[in-house]
DNA sequence: GAGACGTGGTA
DNA sequence: TTACCAAGTCT
């Protein structure tokens, strides 16, 4: 399958930050931590001012967590932007302030899993390993199982499966990783697939079996967001980023009626590392 | 391994 | 308006 995918990629592909020649290995880091869960036209500015104020490991070690989360906006999963100071403190201090290139030293790193280890080995050194995101196995569950969705994320399998499908050469293997991918969030997408404009349709095995329903399992859902503990979390945290100073209680108590569940939220903060502080003197981000 | 973890766009 | 979905990771 790769190489009609490999063709429409380079024919297709948009024209992103993280695509242009050049771009720093750290660059993709960042971009691909921020793309967890996160789409990309919200990623895009968030990741260029990120680049332009710390534009080394070192330069965002050298400054407090509580400025990478102020820095993370609302991009959402504010741990990621502590995830990613912690990452960028290893990387200075043990790593020679050079990204990793290898995968098991990227997944060592915190906020980094099998799909963000892969994607920085693949698209910032070239490397070839397969790169599983939820576009690829919506492409493959499609293409090659017949079925309509993804089931739920089996990360050996996955692999194995995107693995079957790699070319040998390695920047063939590459390309064929970022097509997969951007066929899956361009073309084959979740609710309305543009078969009409896939460079495999006439090889799809899901098409020539007629569009089947889903049948197997699915893919866990996402827990209702408003009234949550998530909610009230996210509520907080914009507080805190917008506070140069410790934010008390009471302000607290403004943002959720709630005093139960704003304890929860503000503990679960606290354990998590995103706040600091207590009751009597107030919260505030984490200053290292 | 099921569930927690933000936020915003789209139908 | 509700529900789904989005370049996942961690516990």
């Amino acid at each position: 399958m790769s190489s009609p995918v490999v063709a429409w990629f380079r024919e297709q592909a948009r024209d992103l930050p993280w695509r242009r020649p050049g771009f720093p290995a750290w660059g993709t880091l960042v971009s691909e931590i921020m793309l967890q869960q996160t789409q990309v036209a919200r990623v895009v500015p968030r990741l260029e001012a990120w680049l332009t104020r710390w534009p080394t490991p070192a330069d965002l070690a050298a400054s407090p967590p509580s400025e990478a989360v102020r820095a993370w906006d609302r991009l959402g999963y504010p741990r990621r932007a502590l995830a990613l100071h912690a990452a960028a403190t290893v990387i200075a201090e043990q790593h020679g302030n050079v990204v990793p290139r290898d995968v098991d030293a990227l997944l060592a790193l915190p906020g980094i899993g099998d799909y963000t280890a892969r994607a920085v080995a693949v698209f910032a050194y070239g490397d070839r390993h397969p790169v599983v995101d939820v576009n690829v196995r919506r492409v493959l569950a499609r293409a090659l199982l017949g079925q309509g969705e993804p089931g739920p994320a089996k990360a050996k399998q996955d692999l194995r499966l995107m693995e079957s499908v790699l070319p040998a050469d390695r920047d063939e293997a590459a390309a064929t990783n970022a097509g997969v991918m951007e066929l899956g969030a361009l073309v084959c997408v979740a609710r309305a697939p543009a078969c009409d404009a896939c460079p495999i349709a006439d090889r799809c095995a899901w098409r020539a079996a007629g569009y089947p329903a889903h049948d197997g399992p699915r893919a866990p859902k996402q827990a209702r967001f408003a009234g949550s503990d998530r909610q009230v979390r996210g509520l907080i945290m914009a507080e805190l980023r917008a506070s140069d100073v410790p934010v008390t209680v009471d302000e607290v108590a403004l943002v959720w009626p709630d005093a139960e569940q704003r304890a929860r939220a503000l503990a679960s903060l606290v354990r998590d590392g995103l706040a600091e502080g207590d009751d009597a003197s107030g919260y505030r981000l984490p200053r290292g």
